[in-house]
DNA sequence: GTGAAAGCGCTAACAA
DNA sequence: TTGTTAGCGCTTTCAC
């Protein structure tokens, strides 16, 4: 037979299913020599209990849906990988998805979480588009990468600590004595490229610095853009000594401008980003930059803790960066 | 109430819950009334049908398992994303999760296959180590990554055909001049390092050049062995005109390593990857490569063939790589 | 300590 | 066209 059940297993142990059951969940009390026999017929016939089966039975799927909008990105995937892992260590499987966008969001939800596949929902940068509205009251949830205190839904949240972020990069650059500092960001309607201006905004008014909009330029965080706003920014004004870039992408582009345009970098200009993506020490020079916490871990614990307690409050956790310094960044000439 | 069942939908449009379930399933034809108020209490629960129940019911999962070593790895989560994405199209669920070594691999089946909450497997570079070995027999499989046709079982698999990598990059450095040409390769103990050094040579023989085994150094994909292969080249031989990493990783540490004993690139050397990972046309120089081609689609679609139609046999795919020339080869010096 | 009975929510023959 | 009757494989009271 193609696969044994529970039934073929009490047969062969001679003993009732509900017996079997007992063995496999370990929950009751069994008697010694009954459980011998039911191990022995399980390993004859090569038994293992049918997942879809006991969660139906048992109500419960143990699964967790995980939505972003793409599975590429270094970000993404490391966090993908990280949740994958840590949610198996605690009996959970976890099924990722990509939305690029919210009705793609929308669907796959229903496909999770409406047909009940799916106990929680892990949700990438909810707050790029407007997909945070669409997530269901009372579906445990965690927003991964940030959370709007005033539009979003009461639900928990893990994302790096902005403000950490920005102090960061804003201190080493002041240390290195920059003053004229260049801001190269995110698309502004995404929520994380807002809150990465605001604090590093906030970080250099703090530092003494006064701050200058014309020296912000907002882009799509890829290397092309961050190309294409150093270059725009030299021909407006040449006495910036340092760029800091809001992702190590748009920073790679800027050190390629930098580099098209003859400027020697860190010697004329400093150039700081944000992620510490694979191969960043590999790039001429070497690209300084604040490396990103493992938000993966974290968010899926808030997670399966909001579904094994019920009582537990949304919990919204800020992680800091960590400065990686290189040879993008030095002192400014005198 | 929490869920409605089909029960409380067929209660509220006063028909039976065979009737509801064929509107679900639209099969049989019902009397478009009877669909109408169906489609009414639908709505009016906000009725889902419960996939779990569904699948238990239909004994089939339609879902699929993926196992990487890794989700991170640019290669790796690119097949995960194509994969999932067109699964999704088949109305199949992807379930990625890695498993560094053996021993997770095989929790992992058990988890999967054996609890028959998936219906098919696809590992990636199954090869790696010796997990192909652990995939039971009559489980519908793909292998994506390489292929052994003396040792795997046969199953489905889709690979890049290193031949025609290898022949496209050693094309390329012999239309520049180059004679001397070292290989950086992965871990021989890898089917998937074996193969393209195997293909390289071949290329070589067939362009007519004196292949020298010492100017072959192993590596393990990762940049920093890269770096460190191309200063033992140098040390010994310094008679090179061009280095073939065979993936991009280690290219780009031979660019450092050039760089870094003050040696140009590519007037003095050429260096030609493997990948085309992100940012490759950022290094400095940028990166010539043999551009890698998408494995999840046509993986996805022999797992669900060999799923669907029993009686097709298993197939081998190889899919071409495409030249993509940047900075970092030029003409072989006179 | 063990078994009987009921049911998780849905689908799939077979009748009507 | 629609309803009836059985399950899918497992868990879970509740008696014994």
């Amino acid at each position: 037979m193609k696969h044994p059940t529970i039934r073929d297993v009490a047969t062969e142990a001679g003993v009732s299913r509900e017996t079997v059951s007992r063995v496999i969940n370990k929950k009751d009390r069994v008697a010694p020599e009954t459980e011998a026999k039911v191990h022995a017929a399980i390993a004859k016939l090569g038994y293992r209990p049918n997942a879809i089966a006991q969660s139906l039975a048992r109500g419960r799927s143990k699964t967790l849906s995980l939505i972003s909008s793409n599975l590429i990105d270094y970000t993404f995937a490391r966090i993908l990988h990280n949740s994958e892992k840590i949610a198996r260590l605690h009996g959970y499987t976890l099924i990722a998805s990509s939305a690029p966008d919210e009705e793609t969001f929308q669907t796959l939800m229903d496909d999770f979480i409406g047909s009940q596949r799916a106990e929680g929902l892990m949700v990438i940068n909810a707050y790029n588009d407007n997909r945070f509205k669409l997530v269901p009251k009372n579906v445990p949830t965690v927003f991964v990468g940030g959370w709007d205190s005033e539009k979003g839904p009461e639900v928990n949240s893990v994302g790096p600590d902005q403000t950490s972020i920005a102090e960061i990069a804003v201190q080493h650059l002041v240390d290195l004595g920059h003053r004229r500092i260049a801001m190269v960001s995110g698309p502004l309607s995404e929520k994380t490229a807002q809150d990465r201006v605001n604090g590093f905004i906030t970080a250099m008014h703090e530092a003494g610095i006064l701050f200058d909009d014309s020296l912000v330029v907002e882009c799509d965080w890829s290397a092309s853009s961050g190309y294409a706003a150093f270059n725009q920014l030299w021909e407006i004004d040449q006495s910036i000594t340092a760029v800091s870039a809001h992702n190590d992408r748009m920073a790679v582009g800027v050190l390629r401008a930098a580099y098209d345009n003859g400027i020697t970098v860190p010697e004329q200009l400093s150039v700081i980003g944000v992620d510490d993506i694979p191969l960043a020490s590999y790039f001429a020079p070497s690209l300084t930059t604040v490396r990103l916490p493992d938000l993966g871990r974290e968010a899926i614990e808030l997670l399966i803790q909001s579904i094994e307690d019920t009582s537990s409050l949304p919990r919204h956790v800020l992680l800091p960066g960590e400065p990686i310094i290189r040879d993008s960044t030095g002192p400014v000439r005198p």
